[in-house]
DNA sequence: CCGATCATGTAATTAGTTACATGATTCG
DNA sequence: CGAATCATGTAACTAATTACATGATCGG
């Protein structure tokens, strides 16, 4: 936990874009799509663990067309202006590959100011504490809710991880319903299972600081 | 999970700097330092919830300086050369513990980009999905044993804490080691609780996503 | 015709990073 | 003497957000 610093010779990278422009071509790989359309999708998909906005949306499309990733077109519509719909060619598809392949993210280290208030809290009052810690409790039940939502629509049992992860015996994956071949299930859907399993992380923790900090269960 | 974009009456703030600064400000309250001993200090607490870079917190002195929130003298050094040691004021106190009491940062989601490449794993072989895979749990399992190293200095009893997590009975709590009084436990040390509680649940769901992508457990 | 919604974008600003510049001291 | 470390900072840039501008269409 050194602070990254100014040295370390640089990796030869294949990042030619940043994080964000790449969240917009992957989703830009499911088909064409407008602007407006692209970022209805991302509040859809990636935006609990990856945030996008409609104007950074805008910037990088653009970008992504002028370096060959894309096409352009003006699309008329019937009871609107005009879309611009982008479409991605196969040189964007081959980018979005490569980068998947050879850029690590692994170190990237994602900024958490509730811990950051968590951390300052002897600078504050005992009760204000409590309530950052029961608005804590509040926001990781709704991700939570939002997550097991989207299991559910992907027909993921979660009980029954739940069950494997306890007793380490596949078995109990299959026993209420029929064995989910390897590859049958979505990567997407797994972000939904992070989302979910770090909310419940969250909420465990969340009781034991009240505990530890307040003398209260 | 809808985008964020651009309307919402903006609710009156007391955020008069970015919360990079007040990271800074809030290291700065715990006594006089200097932006190389801040670094230090940074990467030994904070780092790993909230990455700060030298440069950044270089320039984060001088703006706290300049609103009357620190002052500043150079002292000299036998060894190297003069440092300019930073000393909150009242006023920065102030600043600080109004900004704990009325910035409200639950909203905000971190950015994972490790999940975003997990997202778009079906545009990438199986192979490289499983190293991306590996490489998570390995970066999980280090950060356990990180946050684990914090608590076993501070000691707090992890295993205990689990136990009544388990449980729900408080006197769990109490079973090997004299009990607690609440408050006697540092809040910054339940950060690094925090901490480990997200890289466990990282590694489950790293288990889970490969038994349900690769069928490998 | 008035407000809401669809749709596209730009301009200005903030937040934060990378890379560079500088100089003294200490250790081998 | 040369490399490493301590120490401070700046300049240039990238990433992303907020706020603003524009115009069409549709329902009441």
């Amino acid at each position: 936990m050194i602070p990254r610093s100014d040295d370390l010779g640089n990796e030869a990278t294949t990042k030619v874009m940043s994080t964000g422009g790449y969240a917009v071509l992957g989703l830009l790989l499911d088909g064409p799509v407008s602007g407006w359309d692209l970022a209805i999708a991302a509040g859809r998909s990636i935006s609990h663990f990856w945030p996008v906005t409609r104007a950074h949306i805008y910037t990088e499309l653009p970008k992504i067309a002028h370096r060959g990733w894309a096409t352009s077109t003006s699309v008329a519509q019937r009871h609107s202006p005009d879309k611009r719909v982008y479409r991605a060619t196969e040189a964007g598809r081959d980018a979005f590959r490569l980068w998947l392949a050879t850029v690590d993210l692994t170190e990237e280290r994602g900024r958490q100011p509730l811990q950051l208030q968590l951390f300052f809290a002897a600078h504050s009052t005992p009760e204000h504490t409590a309530a950052l810690l029961d608005k804590w409790r509040r926001s990781a039940e709704q991700a939570e809710l939002h997550c097991r939502e989207i299991l559910a629509h992907k027909s993921i049992d979660v009980a029954a991880l739940g069950r494997l992860a306890l007793s380490g015996d596949p078995a109990d994956l299959t026993r209420d319903r029929e064995p989910r071949k390897p590859g049958e299930v979505d990567a997407r859907a797994l972000t939904a299972l992070f989302g979910l399993r770090r909310a419940q992380a969250d909420q465990i923790c969340v009781s034991e600081a009240q505990q530890l900090l307040l003398g209260k269960l």
